[in-house]
DNA sequence: TGGATTATTATGTCTAGACATAATATAGGG
DNA sequence: CCCTATATTATGTCTAGACATAATAATCCA
């Protein structure tokens, strides 16, 4: 392990047991660079890691401080549903549905299959201001969250998870009863300040789920 | 944006926009570090970025490499219970159903309220030899996640996070109809290798979801 | 020609600064 | 005593190395 994985430990450690508690300040960078007999950067490193695992706030000359532990960060893994549905040996099919503008946005409506049963109903908004080629994609044969994967860069995202009884349309697109527990994911994704699509996907709850994982080892 | 934060959004940009595919090796970091004029420290910070973001590989001496665009990461904020309760204005309240000792393990079935209204039930085991002070604890007046928080330091995590109907055991417990869509978290901790708990919190789908972001600029 | 050994290369990690800057503490003046 | 200005401190970021080491390429010998 790493000398700045070890320090990481030691704090993540202390706090993790209550040692250390919300709202205390942590020794300075240089000293605790002295205590540990190395360098300020090493030290800094491992806050820098612990400061992206929600663990402390770093404030410049106030110092480092514990903080509040009431949201534990792990890394969600969002599949690509192709990938996904090939990784388990199975058929990945897309079949678009509906696609309309929408005043400055483009509407598309559509159905993911894994081997010709259907996994997800999928309704989208596209942004054409930031993806004017989206225009002129019919999207008959590619699924739009890949066509967008491969077109535009995306700078940050933001997913919803929930839990959702399928409603009369959700159920008749998914071939499944009206009321069938769906895992729902609500994506949107932005470049820069620019909004490049939302999404919103019903998954059967039967055929999906979703996994993270928190592991310090991964910084 | 600092040196390595651009950097890294350049690189970013081009394997997403698909100037850069899966498998491609990227110029060595003495090469980036000429091309963009800094250090070879400020570009391996920039990788080692894009690395824990799951875009790229690196491997000694073989060099950088696009990663396959299977898997986005986002980060999952799983939140404590009693202070996304608190944080919402209402009251929490943990209820201790069953507690019995289960060969190694330490079996705990309970329910979490929000004002009085069951939000999730969960059933939990604790491995007694990773976590020996556990035994002596009636889990009566504190949720045994809230207990471990305080007591052990965990080093990893993994969830699990699905949609399903409420079976009639957890309706009941719930109090809803069987059936009726819930979110389900199965979380297990470990400290090192040992194994401290695994958990399958069942939430009420009209009650509770989950929110995971990407952002560059958290790293 | 193939296998073993050695050299080389690229990333992994650390040190020791320097400089920027946000935030806090102190000092001085009204 | 309060407000403003200045000094100080701690983090934020970057440079320029050094050294470790995994992996690849080249060389040499049988």
């Amino acid at each position: 392990m790493s000398f700045d994985a070890r320090i990481r430990a030691a704090i993540e450690g202390d706090i993790r047991s209550g040692a250390l508690r919300p709202g205390d300040r942590l020794p300075s960078e240089h000293e605790l660079a002295a205590y540990h007999g190395c360098s300020r950067a090493t030290v800094s490193k491992a806050m820098a890691a612990l400061h992206h695992a929600g663990l402390i706030e770093r404030r410049r000359k106030a110092g480092s401080f514990v903080a509040d532990q009431h949201v534990h960060s792990a890394v969600l893994e969002v599949p690509d549903l192709e990938q996904l549905i090939a990784a388990r040996g199975h058929a990945y099919r897309w079949l678009c549905r509906t696609r309309r503008h929408a005043g400055q946005e483009l509407h598309v409506e559509g159905l993911h299959f894994e081997n010709d049963t259907p996994l997800a109903f999928e309704t989208r908004a596209i942004t054409v201001a930031t993806v004017p080629d989206a225009a002129a994609e019919s999207f008959a044969e590619v699924a739009p969250g890949t066509w967008l994967l491969a077109h535009i860069p995306w700078t940050s995202a933001r997913h919803r998870i929930l839990a959702a009884g399928a409603t009369p349309d959700e159920a008749k697109a998914l071939d499944v009863p009206a009321g069938t527990a769906c895992l729902i994911l609500e994506r949107s994704t932005w470049r820069g300040d620019a909004p490049v699509t939302r999404v919103r996907q019903v998954f059967r709850g039967d055929m999906f789920d979703m996994v993270a994982h928190f592991e310090p080892s991964r910084t």
